[in-house]
DNA sequence: CCACAAGTAG
DNA sequence: CTACTTGTGG
């Protein structure tokens, strides 16, 4: 996976040249392992193109604020020591089960661990893979050493049941893996995730009696530092809950995917959510609040607080400005935990003959703001606290963007292309498209025998209907160009003729051109339907040069169509599209009318 | 002209919405107005939507910095003053010749003159006119009351002669309209532009001997006023001019449109410009320098310092990070004039061989950058000072972008395009394209009749591919459209098919109907020159139902497609599209090879 | 260099 | 809602 700096600023700038860089055995040298730590990238890291920070769990096993840590595993070969970590990548990354990222060289670590801290600029690109979410984190060289459970307690985010959830969130794993969804560090070497795969640890607890008092605190995250790293739903004891807007939406400002449990709405419109709890009195006399915060929901971006864009937040005069996710509410309580913008609100009792609560939440940025969230996705974590401890959570993702319709209908579209795609795309491809009219006849009826394919049907249909797609694409392109070059060039040099020119000048030629000379050279078009009334005047076919002939009778019902022999395998190929299209139309017509 | 709110920030705020805002006439009132005098516009007024500023010239006839003034004109009718003032709309304008915008409700009017000054809030909305530049600016009941010149120098910008500029630029024009490419302020009634047309006074003066000291200093421009008014090229005494990089450009880093006289580049790629005089040794003797300034090309935002976008300002590390226009040279001096700001490089005698200096010019934002340029297009004004005098200048019109070459094309795509439908884009439009199956029909061979046509040749023409350029595209999207709903909700439903199904399950039946059921059913295509070995098994095109029928014998040279009726005009028309892009390469190869 | 993404305008 | 614009990624 070749990343190029693509940053418009600095594209002379390139962080992954080669040559010039220590390898990383250099670097161990250098910050001489001490058998296990945190290493840690600084700003610089950051500011880098291409990557956006650096992170992973702390001994706590809770987030991390700001440029995240790197926990270093000596290995057993001290000459190769690995390096277990979170790597942010900016910009979108792939939802493929094994992800390769670089490091750009000359990074700056920050080596920290008990004995004190030191610092290492890495001057060698390294790659990164990103194991899947639910495996248990590990380095090449340790078999599969299972790291010893840190014994969290049986309440809190990680112990959650729910596991659906948007697709862009990671699944819930088990608390045992201090590192999940966690990256290995090595170098330039890629590793086949499949021989790191540990079973999934799944410890299921049945939760304790719900209550305010006896909840046993200490395992309880606290406040000042969000679990970001499990963004799954956890009603936890009192079965906390919110409700998205499920049902009539009139307006065009928002809209919501329940496939993917995603919000699509515009910026600064607040969309209802329904929060729901079993015990309003409990909660409510012990001041329980629901507080809002914004999370990245890509992992490699999730350490990172989810701030507004400059532009908009000095755009903006509101006393909150900063706040990305607002409630509108006079309740509501605008605060930081940490670098993370949060909002309270307080529970208190629904209107009598309502079980829920409901918060007008907004966002204030768009999902593709520069300097904001930067066109990564996000959710707002719900969180009910109760004295400072979260007792339940649930995570709403959210795209904040200008057309909500459009994009939710795009992105359906590009899962199920990509669903589609999946098991063809490796076939050879046909033509790639760089001249419209040499490739015309490579594109000529091919279409493989689909009886004796060995690919399965669907993907033969498929691909030829891709084909039809390239075909097309190809043909309006190369007409969109005609188009323009065409008179661009055409009418600086016949301009004077544009008015009043006589018949047998330039432009009458032209006009015969596309008219096919005079109306007698005109094919007549056998049809047993088409009336003389209604039948239109018709551009010719054939080229000048070729006299009119006679047209066979076409069989009832058919129509035939006579063309100059160049153009056979284009008309046959035009047809085929339509026909199969058609047919399509008639044998499922339930797959057809959902177009 | 309905401009509508779409701030993505306030998408609630519709600063246009009528019905409780006073008249204009009581805004009279409140600011009684003396006769004449200046209207300010205050940064308020720049921060709503849809506006970003309002100015016009002074009485020294040259810029404003910040949000300008309008002047103030007492109308004979004390009931309904009227005020010349510029006035500025965000985003891109059209280049009609008669605009309007509305200002908003609520803005605050600052009125200015020699007794003092008051304020006022603007309550009811208001439409303003552009009055096309060259054109006296005056109100509506004033009969065309010509101002009387102001008298300026002979020498300066203003004098110019040199006309051809970009397109985005204004023409040059008289000195003695005290308020060039003027706004005609009025209560929501729009004027018609050719009834308070006045003569342009074209004051053409020769120009004075070429010298240093026997200027006439008063008539030059002074530097803490640039004028930006008048943006066409002035080479003035010296003969200074600017050269673009007119030749070998192996880089795709920039481009440069000879005939809109364009520069197109990559933000932070530096462009030679290569600068020449008629005296380097007067000049560099008098420590003569360049400087560049860059300038809105769009009237609306003229008056607008051009500034870098807060992002990328912020990630800039070098001590003149602020300035969006800079020259690679350790000579270059950073500063501001004004608002705006400039960088200049002093003259200094070419090497020996060469009649020109070159400058390494760059942009360090885009012309999109939200909060900089934010989407307007700019120049850079190029000016030879001496001693804080503007000697001569030309214009550059720049573009930064990421993809300059793409973009050249597009935009000499689309200025040819809109030459081309510029006469004919009244006709009626044959079918809206909102339903692809169902206008397929509308779309049907209705060509037509070229010879009783009273169109131009060349517009039919256009015409006639322009609607096939549409029928494409409607085609591809239903096909892409198609391809991605289809197996969305077919894999889902039949996923458990997908290996090992059986022949008669849903599969085999979709199989089958893609492939028109049997290969008995395909209709053999005749044609002369096919040979069996390269016969490839095709689809085929009927429907299962309609039985398979002998092929008439096509003519020699022609190729026989039979298909069902039912597609006859598509295939009529798909093959008038073929045949015409074909005829237009026999007969206009020049053309078409230019694709 | 092409396709996609996503804001913007009519 | 459609088309266009224009940065981004492969
Ligand atoms: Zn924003
Ligand atoms: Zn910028």
């Amino acid at each position: 996976m070749d990343r190029q700096n693509t940053d418009p600023l600095f594209p002379d700038y390139d962080p992954f040249s080669t040559g010039e860089y220590s390898s990383l055995s250099e670097i161990s040298d250098l910050i001489s392992l001490p058998g296990s730590g945190d290493i840690v990238f600084d700003e610089s890291f950051g500011g880098l193109p291409g990557l956006s920070g650096f992170s992973t769990g702390s001994e706590n096993g809770s987030t991390q604020q700001g440029f995240g840590m790197c926990h270093v595993s000596a290995s057993q070969d001290s000459h190769s020591p690995k390096v277990n970590a979170r790597a942010g990548a900016a910009g979108p990354v792939a939802n493929a089960a094994t992800e390769y990222i670089k490091l750009p060289p000359n990074t700056l670590i920050q080596f920290v661990d008990g004995l004190g801290q030191g610092s290492v600029r890495y001057l060698r690109q390294v790659e990164v893979q990103q194991i899947p979410v639910a495996n248990q984190c590990v380095t090449t060289e340790q078999k599969a050493q299972p790291h010893l459970s840190l014994a969290h307690s049986t309440a809190g985010p990680s112990s959650a049941i729910n596991t659906a959830c948007d697709p862009y969130i990671e699944p819930p794993c088990s608390p045992n893996t201090e590192l999940s969804a966690a990256l290995v560090v090595e170098e330039c070497m890629k590793l086949d995730p499949s021989s790191t795969n540990l079973p999934v640890m799944s410890n299921f607890d049945p939760q304790p009696e719900p209550s305010i008092a006896n909840v046993k605190k200490e395992g309880l995250p606290r406040s000042p530092s969000i679990d970001v790293m499990h963004l799954n739903d956890w009603p936890g004891d009192f079965e906390f809950s919110i409700r998205p807007p499920a049902d009539l939406n009139n307006t065009r400002k928002w809209c919501y995917n329940e496939g993917t449990k995603r919000l699509y709405c515009q910026p600064n419109v607040a969309i209802e959510v329904h929060v729901t709890v079993n015990n309003w009195q409990a909660l409510v006399a012990s001041g329980a609040t629901v507080r809002l915060c914004a999370v990245f929901t890509d992992p490699h971006h999730r350490t990172r607080p989810v701030k507004r864009c400059d532009l908009h937040c000095q755009k903006d005069t509101n006393p909150n400005r900063e706040h990305l996710i607002q409630v509108d509410s006079s309740h509501a309580v605008y605060g930081y935990v940490g670098e993370r913008q949060v909002v309270s609100v307080p529970l208190h009792a629904p209107p009598p003959g309502l079980d829920h609560l409901t918060l007008l939440v907004k966002s204030t940025c768009m999902t593709s703001c520069l300097g904001g969230p930067n066109r990564r996705p996000f959710a707002v974590l719900f969180s009910c606290m109760i004295e400072n401890f979260e007792r339940g959570r649930q995570i709403l993702s959210i795209r904040s963007c200008r057309n909500p319709f459009r994009d939710m209908e795009d992105y359906k579209r590009r899962i199920s292309k990509n669903h589609g795609l999946l098991n063809s795309s490796q076939r050879a491809d046909s033509g790639d498209g760089t001249d419209a009219i040499a490739n015309r006849v490579s594109l000529s009826v091919s279409i493989p025998d689909l009886e004796s394919e060995s690919k399965s049907d669907v993907q033969s249909a498929l691909e030829s209907i891709r084909d039809a797609e390239k075909f097309f694409n190809r043909h309006r392109q190369m007409l969109k160009e005609f188009d323009d070059k065409d008179l661009s060039g055409f009418r600086s040099r016949h301009n004077h003729n544009l008015t009043g020119g006589l018949n047998n000048g330039p432009l009458s030629r032209l006009r015969s051109d596309l008219t096919g000379g005079h109306d007698s050279d005109a094919l007549t078009l056998s049809s047993d339907s088409e009336t003389e009334t209604t039948r239109i005047k018709r551009l010719t076919f054939v080229t000048s040069s070729q006299p009119n002939q006679a047209v066979p009778a076409a069989p009832s019902g058919l129509y035939c169509q006579q063309v100059e022999k160049k153009y056979e395998a284009e008309v046959v190929q035009y047809v085929e599209r339509l026909a199969a299209l058609d047919r399509l139309k008639n044998n499922f017509p339930e797959l057809y009318e959902s177009l």
